[in-house]
DNA sequence: TTGTGAAACCCTAACCGTTAGGGTTACGGT
DNA sequence: ACCGTAACCCTAACGGTTAGGGTTTCACAA
């Protein structure tokens, strides 16, 4: 299926990986604000050019795995066990990525975020990017022909949550906060099928 | 209690306004991204520097009236009558924006914010502002010392009722399925009352 | 093997939003 | 009448981003 990567590709994998580092090294080091690109492109020894072939800007330079996020949500919709209600799988799916960029090790880099207006706003509009592909998603799992408005808000609760729970102080338990609001909204649009003969596949 | 304002704030006020309707008259002209700040600056027949003393952005030329935004939900919340519950008088309000900015006198302005990317993304982060300040004002309507995660939540739903009901095909219809799902998610936090000899005020 | 097309890369020079620095005018309060 | 300062102006620059146009390096097939 992946045939093995030619020498060109690897190459330009690896430029684009000595751009992310060298971007990551200086803008911990000296803050994000203070790094010019022209700064990173010297570190990571490439033109400014080539730093803008492989990153649309300089902030997406900080959320370099964000197609990780968008996979994995919507994957916890379409991979879920067949009868796995729609809630709980995206309400750990959420909690592990929260968990994730609440660790130790990402502390600094989300320090930064917090501290620059530049990538939070780049970060929201990512989320709605997200939100969007989440409520196609959805939209799929429930076999629908398109995305309905119930979708897209469902999805931007999920969205919501996980960046609630991000900046909550307890991010655990903003988690237990959230996601019972989240049940009981959808449960508007998809009432929980009363525990009868029914075998249907829980929504 | 509102003096009536000398020369000088009239002439200020004046010369924001030349700027405002410079901009919009250009913007709706070439649109937005072939209209430069030094374009508009001539336009009004000021400096680059006094237009940016008045607006902190060219974005910001485009959402000249947002403070009403932020106030008119705030005062929702607050000048509401003392026994109407809170969801539905966001309700009314959320409406009442929606109707507003979906009017067809609005309607280029809109498709012209639709358009360009760098828009979209300021009124995104706009409306984080107006979330967080829409979940201060709830948390003093109920009394707390500060805001919750519950009231931060409820906030974001509302926004998100807003864009979602902005954009939709049909605002109302869209009105109708997310309110529900936003009342669903309020009685989790905020149960109501059975309609016993109960007479607190409805949440 | 060699030729060829394209992808990755480079450099220079600019564009455009935004800000700093430092000046002038005109209003408001004393 | 005077002074402080708010509003305004100009010039020059900074920093992210892109256009234009060139060179190298790889993949593929003739």
């Amino acid at each position: 299926m992946t045939e093995p990567p030619g020498r060109r590709e690897r190459k330009k994998a690896a430029t684009r990986q000595k751009i992310a580092d060298a971007a990551l090294r200086l803008f911990l080091e000296r803050g994000y604000d203070a790094v010019g690109i022209r700064d990173i492109a010297a570190e990571a020894d490439v033109a400014v050019t080539t730093l803008f072939s492989h990153f649309a800007s300089k902030e997406a330079l900080v959320f370099e795995q964000d197609q990780d996020f968008e996979q994995r949500l919507t994957q916890a919709v379409a991979d879920r066990g067949p009868h796995e209600p729609l809630i709980p799988a995206l309400r750990r799916e959420i909690h592990a990525l929260v968990r994730h960029c609440t660790a130790d090790s990402a502390a600094p880099i989300w320090r930064m975020i917090d501290a620059s207006p530049a990538l939070r706003q780049y970060e929201e509009s990512m989320r709605l990017r997200h939100a969007d592909s989440l409520a196609t998603s959805i939209a799929a799992d429930l076999g629908l022909p398109q995305t309905t408005t119930a979708c897209r808000t469902i999805a931007r609760f999920v969205i919501d949550a996980y960046s609630l729970a991000r900046e909550a102080p307890d991010p655990d338990a903003a988690m237990d906060e959230i996601f019972p609001m989240i049940e009981a909204a959808w449960e508007v649009v998809c009432p929980i099928p009363a525990p009868t003969g029914d075998r249907s596949r829980p929504r």
